[in-house]
DNA sequence: ACTTTACTTAAAGCCCACTTCAACTTGCAC
DNA sequence: GTGCAAGTTGAAGTGGGCTTTAAGTAAAGT
């Protein structure tokens, strides 16, 4: 028979209160098995789901896309190396973006100190993506992520 | 007489909706003229302002932050190079430790695809039993940059 | 002068990600 | 078999960051 894990015993080990993991749990993100008596017991695979919703909401990502991306894994069996490495890869990918987006941040930023136009308005960094020859410097909307 | 924009006009450039200029004026993060019939006009200095909220916040600052940030400005005349740049430069290393947050999370990610533990749970990516657990409610902003 | 668009306010509403509450039930330790 | 920590539920509350609404005023275009 497969080791279970309390409601408790998870949310210490995962780091994340028990209401947050029944939150998750109602929005499909966690499963859970239940006693005879209504209690949650939890899978040990379920840790690592609940890991990796922990790091890619560090990376910024809502909770609703992370249901999705979870819906990528199998849901009849316990999910293999593969299947982990390859929502892994695809949440590097999104850590590479988001990172060249703040690096690009930094050098603008550098840039417009350096530069001396200080106006932050005026460079790059907020990029004049509409009718911007009204009067003066333009209209400035900040470059979105991906 | 220093030419001045209305709140449309500054929404309209900046990208941010009137609704959330009024906001962050309740906030003190922007502050505005007002004409004899009770109209904001904005001094231009103020775009400068909002781009930098709007910087700050990608970068995944709250507003309370920025506020302080730009208490840090002075109130009597409008900013010089030297106060932006100040500014600005704080704001840079707080981009350096974001960005160095998430390489340290990407290079982990894929040591644990690499090295086949698999368990998110057992690399220092996650910590469990540590400091995050009793976060308080409400939308989980990035990790601290301290 | 008139019409239309833009602005004003306070208060309420909304979405997300949870937490807290109240009232109750399970289940492990002794 | 009893005591008590730990679990259960739905509903309401919290905090951040706004938007929407309603009712009214200002200013700009013709």
């Amino acid at each position: 028979m497969q080791q279970t894990l309390t409601i408790g015993e998870l949310a210490h080990r995962s780091g994340v209160a028990p209401s947050a993991l029944r939150y998750y749990e109602r929005l499909g993100l966690i499963r859970a098995g239940r006693t005879g008596g209504n209690q949650r017991r939890y899978d040990r695979a379920e840790l690592r789901r609940v890991s990796f919703i922990r790091i890619a909401q560090q990376v910024g990502v809502s909770l609703e896309e992370i249901r999705e991306a979870l819906d990528g894994l199998p849901e009849s069996r316990t999910p293999t190396k593969a299947d982990w490495a390859r929502l892994s890869s695809h949440w590097q990918a999104k850590l590479n973006d988001r990172i060249a987006f703040l690096e690009r941040l930094r050098d603008d930023l550098t840039g417009c100190i350096g530069c001396g136009c200080l106006s932050l308005t005026a460079c790059r960094l907020s990029n004049p993506d509409d009718e911007l020859a009204d009067d003066g410097p333009g209209p400035r909307r900040f470059p979105a992520l991906s």
